[in-house]
DNA sequence: CTCCTGAGTTCGGTGAATGAACCTACGGCA
DNA sequence: TGCCGTAGGTTCATTCACCGAACTCAGGAG
């Protein structure tokens, strides 16, 4: 944000929580780690964020032990940022607030269609219909009638196919 | 935040819904009115929030439908802050990142305990384990083993007792 | 008439976000 | 050996939102 960035006299666990993940641009970051983004760079590409400001957000979430940066690469020497199981339950909190967006603020259908992939039904209200509480990684995601599809960068193209969430996004 | 104030380039849901709710100070003002906090002073003594950020954040939940402003009294002219059906459709996107900040970050074990009134079990993930999707008037609000109780505004003192959420928290 | 309360608005100072430019490490290649 | 390209940052001046104290305003109450 400009979200200052503490709420200091609230006892309340959401001011904590929100500490963490409440602040500008952190929100967007973890729904693109959930659909797959891992690199520095199509983090950058897809979100159209300062490079300081993600770089400081990055490292705060590794901090907070939300995000983990590995090695995935060893000439030359590169990381990834995927996410932590801590981060990883942040899944339905973010899709409850996404969804509340589709329901509410989407003109023309929904922009992504969540299907649980055990059963094939289509998410409701953060879980499934069939089964009850959803694992991200059991999720797939696709573009529904209100997707524009206007953004050209590498992980935008990528989305417009079927694609299981925590997957890495293939980025040429 | 500072959350600046929007995410131009996003065609994404949740983009959209964090334009309207993400920003610094909104999703506590969210939770004090599902709380039962309904006045401009009440949310200023609980949140210690800048009294122009506070204006400024109520008028643009109400432009956007999120709240609205409803005279309670006439001599002298008084108005109250209550959350719309779109408002209170938050609540459990709300809640569960609540409950991820209790569940991550309380030490002591959960502040606040959630209580399904119709059934009487305790809530998780969000939901009535016996009953599924709950309503957030029929959920009360109780101090948890981890509540510090180091305020002193009304806010505070009146939620040291149970209190159903929603209802006109009744402030001296 | 004066004081008090609730609900704001105004305004100078501060700190975070922004974005362009710069830096660094490494590998490939001529 | 030198040069170029790429990925992942850091630096820095500017802008903008937040902060908080002071002020305003409307309407009773005494």
């Amino acid at each position: 944000m400009a979200l200052g960035t503490d709420y200091d006299g609230q006892d309340c666990s959401l001011a904590r929580a929100l500490e963490l993940v409440g602040e500008r641009w952190t929100p967007l970051i973890l729904r693109d780690a959930f659909i797959g983004v891992r690199r520095y760079g199509d983090f950058l590409d897809h979100l159209d964020i300062p490079r300081a400001v993600l770089a400081a957000r990055l490292q705060a979430l590794v901090d907070a032990g939300v995000m983990a940066r590995q090695r995935y690469q060893d000439a030359p020497p590169r990381d990834e940022y995927v996410l932590t199981a801590m981060g990883r339950d942040l899944w339905p909190a973010l899709h409850l607030l996404s969804q509340w967006g589709e329901r509410h603020l989407s003109e023309q259908g929904p922009r992504r269609v969540y299907t649980h992939l055990p059963c094939g039904s289509q998410l409701q209200n953060g879980s499934c219909p069939a089964c009850g509480a959803v694992r991200p990684e059991d999720v797939e995601v696709r573009p529904g009638p209100g997707a524009a599809q206007t953004r050209t960068d590498a992980v935008s193209v990528a989305l417009r196919e079927p694609h299981r969430l925590l997957e890495p996004l293939r980025t040429p």
